[in-house]
DNA sequence: TTCACCTGCTGAATCGATTCAGCAGGAGAG
DNA sequence: CTCTCCTGCTGAATCGATTCAGCAGGTGAA
């Protein structure tokens, strides 16, 4: 036991219970053929030495690994972990695991987790709004795995994705804000975040359809990279003149900063400032004031790409292209009056 | 292409480039011994073959997967992401990559999950507090996996552990509660945490040497599971007859659920009540009011437990058995005076 | 009794890398 | 010119599983 660390192998097992090799594997693998005094007879020669099939061994010749990869930008958003979870529970029950990679929003390190992901043989991809889809895209195809896009606000041109439509609950978002009377928003998302654009324009879209087209809208979109920027931005923006009285902000991980440049700023949520968050979590309950949100169920999203995403593998045809959904808006107490409203 | 689906392997480089499959493998290893022309041939073979090495293949060959394994209970909370990030850094300064396993605090899944990187063949494990580190100890010993513990409170008795000493720490908040008037206390904590235990004991050591036992102290200790389950306990504590007026809070992912408890009790903090939790993140900064903590730096202590963990798996006799690191107190606004101590 | 057929087991080939004993051929010494 | 070394390459064995062609032995029909 101990002079040798040599593990235990099939051929040992097969020696002990004095058949062959192939028939352990058939053992292992339930295949029917097996005599029950025979699979008994196995069964307990591998109880009795304590064997582990080598998972290595065994993928390198099935050349299939039953894992799935998973790349998130940021697993301080919540809805990261949410993600994760959805995927395991839904890989777990297909007799799949899950390997994550945390690319931490950073381009190169999305890469090099793609690529380790990759050389790790997993079977399919699955893919949080990241630096470079077309990357990963490309990089798979050439592995020869397959690919499905989550939690990404549009469908991808050739990638299966399970996305999200949130032009309606922006729309009841801006709404609601409208008819508390502001009129000067503000957009900010992290640099690099593939919705910050869309998002504003979705915003921008609605406003114009109001008939509320101000001048400080023609720059709605404030990105910044880092936490620490988005503070300072934030701070910068609300001490400005003419200041917005509507924050809306993409990426929950970033809600902590935000309030720290809101009070940085001696601003008060929602006397001075109203705010939106992106994503849902239970800081945004917990905080006072809480916080409103745009958000959908991205355990839901996750499960739903599983399953797409296995049916790829399996290579079904009647896997549908993507799937859409929407979120929603769930006001809170950080949507108030208007400054300007107050004295009304 | 199109057809054939089976990937580029070392023969094909190997006869591609005329040479055997040895030389292939000499040159993708960067053996010395190869002449550069001979070098050069194989590796525009490689290029325009666009050849990967089968990752499997070769950890099977050479069994080794330059794999750690990295066990958390639960990625909400922030500490277990900068571990995570601690541990990836250090790792792949040293050609290792990492897996990480989330158990969500339950027993059941942290046992198959921890199965799961040990059938996967990991090199090493890193392991966070989690329900079972003897199981934990044992499953690994019997793989022939080295063990270290990180972020544990105290060094475990035979595996190898980056701890975190909080007894000054929690001397100073406890200290830091007296002299703000503070005489009832209630230490809550996740259920199955190994550490609520030893932390209520620290804190009733304090107190005692403080000469002040107060009857409510003869149950310190709250444990609960589950973010429901400690949201109504927080309200039930505080809505007693003599409520607590100082919380201690061992899981920083449990902090919305408290604020939400105290909130639903009709308290205020820290007029009614005062907070303290274990381990930082910037939310307990972006809070109003701000959240006093506990904490040490995650990260480190990460990075630490690979370096351990590194020499272990080279077998190297002189490693540590462990090392020690001290938390701190930060004091911020979640602190005040008792209630009683304000008619003084 | 003979033959066909089925069941259940054996054992070699295979997956794609690494590694090492062994060999070819050139250089240098005598 | 011969012998010894050394360098650099070859190719088979190996890691630990799966899988499949093939074989032994039993059963049932004719």
């Amino acid at each position: 036991m101990l002079g040798d660390d040599r593990l235990v192998t099939i051929h040992d097992v097969a020696e002990h219970a004095r058949v062959s090799v192939g028939t352990v594997s058939r053992v292992i693998n339930a295949h029917p053929s097996v005599r029950p005094p025979i699979r008994e007879a196995v069964l307990s020669s591998i109880r009795e030495l304590g064997y582990q099939p080598n998972t290595l061994a065994r993928d390198l010749r099935r050349s299939r690994t039953r894992t799935l990869g998973l790349v998130v930008p940021d697993l301080n958003n919540p809805q990261a972990v949410s993600l994760l979870r959805g995927a395991e529970d839904a890989a777990h029950e297909a007799g799949y695991s899950v390997v994550i990679a945390e690319s931490r929003s950073d381009g190169e390190m999305e890469s090099l987790h793609l690529q380790a992901l990759l050389d790790r043989r997993v079977d399919g991809l699955l893919c949080a709004p990241v630096r470079s889809i077309e990357l990963v895209a490309r990089k798979a195809e050439t592995a020869g795995v397959p690919v499905v896009i989550v939690s990404q606000r549009v469908p991808h041109r050739t990638v299966p994705t399970v996305y999200v439509e949130e032009s309606t609950a922006i729309n009841a978002a801006i709404d609601n804000l409208l008819a508390l009377g502001h009129r000067r928003f503000a957009v900010i998302h992290a640099d690099g975040n593939p919705s910050g654009r869309a998002r504003s324009e979705q915003v921008r879209q609605r406003l114009a359809a109001s008939g509320l087209i101000d001048t400080a809208l023609n720059q709605l979109l404030w990105p910044f990279s880092g936490a620490a920027e988005c503070e300072a931005l934030v701070t910068r923006l609300l001490t400005a003149p003419e200041p917005p009285t509507a924050l809306i902000i993409g990426g929950h991980q970033f809600l902590p900063a935000i309030l720290v440049g809101v009070r940085r700023a001696a601003k008060a949520i929602p006397a001075d400032v109203s705010l939106v968050a992106f994503g849902d979590s239970r800081w945004a309950e917990a905080m006072s004031p809480t916080v409103s949100v745009i958000t959908s169920n991205q355990k839901q999203h996750a499960v739903d790409a599983v399953q797409m995403l296995l049916k790829l593998i399996d290579g079904d045809e009647s896997a549908p292209r993507s799937t859409r959904s929407e979120s929603v808006f769930i006001a809170r107490e950080s949507c108030g009056p208007a400054r300007g409203m107050m004295a009304l």
